[in-house]
RNA sequence: GCGAUCAUAGCUCAAUUGGCAGAGCACUGGACUGUGACUCCAGGGGUUACCGGUUCAAGCCCGGUUGGUCGCCCCA
């Protein structure tokens, strides 16, 4: 007996006729951008050491703490499906040994994460992420330019509506002493506290900053602001972050209370959220920061670092709803008559095909009538027959099928026809 | 992990107190000898998500499972 066999939940399938050309669109647009800002691109596995997470994204992320997909392989090892891409691109950094052979690198990715989540709008269980990381910078320049990259890109891809949310975090100089601020504070407002934050006191005690709850928000606005608490470094590099995204008028808000959910961040941290209802609640479409520590903690040279993980899905969702068409129509089709007429098609449409046009037909042939339905469909610009007549005459009627009169042209002279059609479009 | 809601043709949805499973769109053919769209006619398409229960009788009532959607949490 055969079982309907479908599909893993949270997983989904992208098929032609305007949803993968939109994907395509996008990560056309990137890949060309990244090239022009000099950043190569990096691929890595699927797979990683489980090892490799905890140890950077943090055993206390819910990431990390419950949203991985970790299994055995048959030698024993513990694997996980990647559930972001900077730990990844951070590994192979390190295991390369980059650093020896220059001085900054810029790498970015575009490829499948994987997270065990409960799904709802722009949420699934393989993700596509595209990010970047640009490492050996410690200069505020590195990250605005990562920045001014996505500020780039969103406008390449013509969304407007999303807006740019900067913070700082601090770094070891002088994050700690406020964290420990910030946690005697809530400590002494625990019983206002959420039933969520009662714990996220415990174990990530930044995200109380951020949580939606009515009580913690006033909790959170009566807490020691970070600006306030940041040490001389700190503070001069979050103001000259600021002032070159103003000399490159990238337009932001200063976030106070914007905290990630990676623990390695330190400095800048950031997030691109819309506002498209088409999004739900899920409106952070780009989110990064600088990991100034963490190449070092995983093993490597004491490499500073930026970059940001921007979700594909949510971008094509924005890019859906404007409505836009992403699908590139033939520019003729042929319909054939008969068997001495389907030889000299298929042999014209060859021609025209490795000439650069792009050239349709009905394979299965059958009435002209349904061959013209076809071109139809297919949103074919012109369509021709060929037929006893054209092949004795070697002339065809090119039929516009946007409506106008058909025109004579000379079946050795369609690809100049075509060429100059493109030129009017 | 928690909650709400839904599941009938490829798609969008009907189906009266439980009583023969339907329409529109799409697809195929024809009306029209070699020219699509508009019109008309016809045709193919279904184990009503799955498993079990109640009943003479279940798309409909009951229980479970799976999946979709939305919210919480969290994130991209």
């Amino acid at each position: 007996m055969s079982q309907k066999i479908s599909g893993v939940k949270g997983m989904n399938d992208v098929l032609p006729g305007g949803e993968v050309e939109a994907w395509q669109f996008v990560e056309r647009t990137a890949r060309e951008l990244f090239q022009r800002y000099g950043y190569g691109e990096l691929r890595t596995p699927a797979v990683e050491d489980t090892a490799l997470f905890i140890r950077s994204v943090g055993e206390d992320t819910d990431i990390v703490g419950k949203e991985m997909y970790t299994f055995e392989d048959k030698g024993g090892r513990s694997l996980s499906l990647r559930p972001e891409g900077t730990a990844p691109a951070v590994r192979a950094f390190i295991e390369h040994a980059v650093s020896n052979q220059e001085p900054v690198t810029r790498w970015f990715y575009l490829g499948p994460m994987f997270r065990y989540e409960r799904m709802k709008t722009g949420r699934y269980r393989q993700f596509s992420q595209l990010g970047c990381e640009a490492y050996g910078s410690r200069d505020p320049a590195q990250d605005v330019e990562v920045l001014d990259f996505l500020w780039q890109f969103l406008g390449a891809l013509g969304l407007s509506g999303v807006r740019l949310h900067l913070n700082t975090l601090g770094d070891d100089a002088c994050r700690p002493a406020w964290q420990a601020s910030l946690v005697a504070h809530l400590r002494g407002q625990q019983g206002t506290l959420c039933a969520d934050c009662q714990r996220r006191l415990e174990t990530n005690p930044l995200r109380v900053l951020d949580c939606k709850s009515e009580q913690c928000q006033s909790v959170a606005r009566a807490a020691p602001d970070i600006h306030g608490a940041l040490c001389n470094g700190c503070r001069a590099h979050f103001e000259d972050v600021k002032r070159l995204l103003g000399a490159l008028s990238i337009p932001f808000e200063v976030d106070p209370r914007l905290v990630r959910g990676l623990d390695y961040y330190t400095r800048t941290t950031f997030e691109f959220i819309a506002s498209d209802p088409v999004l739900g609640t899920a409106s952070t479409v780009a989110g990064g920061g600088r990991y100034d520590k963490l190449v070092k903690s995983l093993g490597g040279p004491d490499t500073p670092a930026v970059g940001f993980g921007l979700g594909l899905e949510r971008l094509v969702l924005l890019l859906r709803a404007t409505g836009r068409q992403f699908t590139a129509p033939p520019e003729l089709f042929v319909a054939w008559m008969d068997d001495a007429s389907r030889t000299e098609a298929l042999v014209r449409i060859s021609a025209l095909r490795r000439a650069g046009f792009r050239v349709e037909f009905d394979p299965r042939g059958g009435s002209l009538k349904s061959q013209m339905k076809r071109a139809d469909k297919v949103g074919a610009r012109f369509a021709l027959v060929l037929g006893d007549a054209e092949l004795k005459s070697g002339e065809a009627q090119l039929k516009q099928m946007a409506g106008g009169e058909p025109v004579p042209v000379k079946l050795a002279g369609l690809g100049e026809f075509l060429s100059a059609a493109r030129a009017t479009t």
